[in-house]
Formats: C-alpha cells, structure tokens, sequence
DNA sequence: GGTTTAACATACGAGGCGTATGTAGAATAT
DNA sequence: ATATTCTACATACGCCTCGTATGTTAAACC
C-alpha cells in the first residue's frame, strides 16, 4: 500500500478512537470535535475530509462498536450446545456486552438519536441477519414455530438491548441480571414448538 | 386561581405545543428554541423561566406523549375479555400509537439520547408499573409463570416499543404490522403455563 | 525533476444556547 | 386606594460549535 493511504488508515483510526472516547465520555452532543481531534493530534480538516461531517463519524464509531459486539455474540453462540442453546447464548452475550458505559451511551443512545432505527446500519444488520439465519434453521428443523423470522430477530435483539439498557439504570445491575436473563430465556420460548 | 397563574399555564401549554412540533419535525438537536418560541408569540425569556433549559422543555414534552400513550393502552386493555388478552393488547396498542413519526423521534429517538432510559422517566414508569400489576395478577391466578414482574414488563414494552421503530422504517410498515404482532403474541405466550 | 493531486491545516462566518440584566403588570399590605 | 414588592417574561450579551472556503505541504506520477 502507499505510503499516503497507510497515513490516511492510521489517522482514521486515531480519530475513531479519540472519538469513541469523548462520545463515550461526553456524548454525542457535547463532544467538541476541535477537542476530540485535537486529542487526536490532528484538526477538524483532517475528520471533514475523511468523515464528511460529525455524523459520518460518529456512524464510523458505532459501525466499530456494533462489529465488535456481533463478532462476539457469534463466537458464543459458537460454543452452544446446540442452535437453540446459541440463541439464547447470543441474546446473553448481548445483554452482557449492552451494560458497558461505552455501548450504552454510543450505540443506544445517541446511535439511534442521531442515525436513526438501527435495522438500518449495516452492522446492526448483520447481527439481525445472524439472528434470522439461527431462526430460520430452527423452524427448518421443527424446534421453533413458524414466524416472520425478520420480526423475530428483531424482537429477540430489540429486547435484549432493551434488557440492558433498563439494567444499567438500575439500582444493583449484577444482582438482576441472572433474574433479568431467565425472564429473557422464558420469553424467548414463546417460539419453540414444545414449551 | 389567580390571573397570573392561568396566564403562566396556558404559556407553558403553547410552549410545549410549539416544541412538541417542532422537535417532531425537525428534531430536538435542530430545533431552534428561539424559532419555537417565536412560533408561539413568546421568546426565550419564558421557556428559561418555566423549564430551565431545553432539556426541560423535552422532557415536559416526552411527558404529555407518553401520559396520552399511557392512557390509551389502558383504555385498550380495558375492554380485553380476561387479564392475558389485556396484556396483549396493551402491547399492540403501545406498537400501533409508536408508528406514529411524531412518537417515533421525540419519544423513542431524542427522548433517551437527551433523558437517559425512559425506565427511569415518570409516565414511562407509570407504562411499567401498570404492565408490571397486570402481570402480578396473571401469576397469583396462575396464568403466567414465576418471573420476576418488572423484568418481565420491562421485556414486552421494550419490545413493543423496538418494533414500531422496526415497523416503521421497513419497506410496507401496514403489510407487516400484522405479522409483528402475531410475533409478539407468541413471543409473550412464553411467559404463559400452558403454551 | 517538474507538475499534479490530495490530505490536511487555517481562517471565516453564521447560528444557537445559557445567563445577566431590564421591565411591566399582577399581588399584597397598609 | 395607593404604594411597594414580586415575578413572569423580554432584551442584550458572550461564548462556543459546526460547516465551508481557502491555503499549504508532501506524496505520486510522468
């Protein structure tokens, strides 16, 4: 690769994490971008031009964030038993990874607010569609009812990261998690064949 | 009451009228206060001095929609023959009253990105602990399964709030409304004894 | 080695929020 | 009834932030 185009990864990748910090940290709102780049070691040129404006960054940010929590969910649901087990595990890994500061604030918070319905990233979407995939081969194989397996996935994810959300703001998030999780469990059995 | 009393309520009421369009049309972020104000024959003098900021001013709006959200989902519920097909359709009425774009932005977008998770918000707690009573009852008559409740309620509204966002930014929201629901129902049918 | 290109910096303008101060009219007391 | 106080709201000011338009330097290419 050239020399430019390497200098031009390695600086986008300051300003995404510099970014994630003070999003993190500030929000989205009260983030300053002279600040953020700053920290970056860099000016808003360099994040205009290669962002466009502070929603494309902010777009990149959540895109990182939300690859990392798929990429996880699917190497738990990896370790499952079986396909009904992985889903469960999925849903778990997800509530687990919403309860950091980080993705709360980024990616449920402000993500939505400023981007828009997240079933219309592209990141979201593959974990919609990891998640469809899982219950299309559940049906397939007769474990779960016959459903839109869209509204589903949806339905299962939008719970879960509710789920986490509501912890979060609770009074002891640790001590309701295990009850949180087998109220998530039991809901989710709404779709298999035999309770 | 007083003259001075009146006047003052009936400012806060075109206050939030003024905010309650303009946030739904253009966003809390891109919504100029001095416009709204403007709009309704005040200026920022009065906004300043009855919600103390804009946050403020969003949060007495977040407030009248989800009172009227509330209220509606229990009028609902009301008619339902039996306890369970109450909560159902609490939960249909909460998904069809969030298609609408003017919930969808200032209730479900800005409303947690600006006021922290609507758990924590007065009416919306009002929303969970009517689900959450409901729920109560269900499992004293041994209808619904030993959860714990307010995890429980937490799950189904925000699951119904999720899909309305889900709904509403798919292709043909009317064409799949349906399908959702039946989801939904069967979704929650996990938390019944009998499947 | 000269020219072009593009990644980034600098400079500028517009607009918005919050506060500090000003004002008019209602409430209260004598 | 009148004077005083109080308060709901208006006006004025300053600071900050975003987005764009222009400048500059260094890599890429002929």
């Amino acid at each position: 690769m050239s020399i430019r185009l390497t200098k031009m990864a390695e600086n986008r990748e300051k300003l995404i994490a510099a970014a994630r910090k003070a999003f993190a940290q500030q929000g989205y709102a009260a983030a300053s971008m002279d600040n953020l780049t700053a920290e970056a070691g860099l000016t808003r040129g360099a994040l205009y031009h290669n962002f466009g404006d502070k929603r494309g960054l902010l777009a990149a940010v959540v895109d990182q964030i939300d690859s990392e929590m798929a990429d996880y969910a699917k190497s738990v649901g990896a370790k499952a038993g079986n396909a009904w087990q992985a889903l469960l595990a999925e849903g778990a890994a997800y509530i687990e990874k919403a309860l950091d500061p980080e993705v709360q604030r980024i990616v449920l918070l402000d993500g939505p607010a400023v981007l828009g319905d997240p079933s219309q990233w592209p990141s979201q979407n593959r974990c919609l569609q990891s998640t469809k995939a899982t219950l299309e081969q559940l049906m397939a194989n007769g474990i779960v009812k016959a459903v839109d397996p869209e509204a589903a996935a949806m339905l299962l994810n939008g719970a879960a990261l509710n789920a986490a959300l509501w912890l979060a703001s609770s009074a002891n998030p640790q001590a309701m998690l295990p009850k949180t999780l087998e109220a998530f469990n039991l809901l989710a059995s709404g779709f298999l064949v035999k309770g």
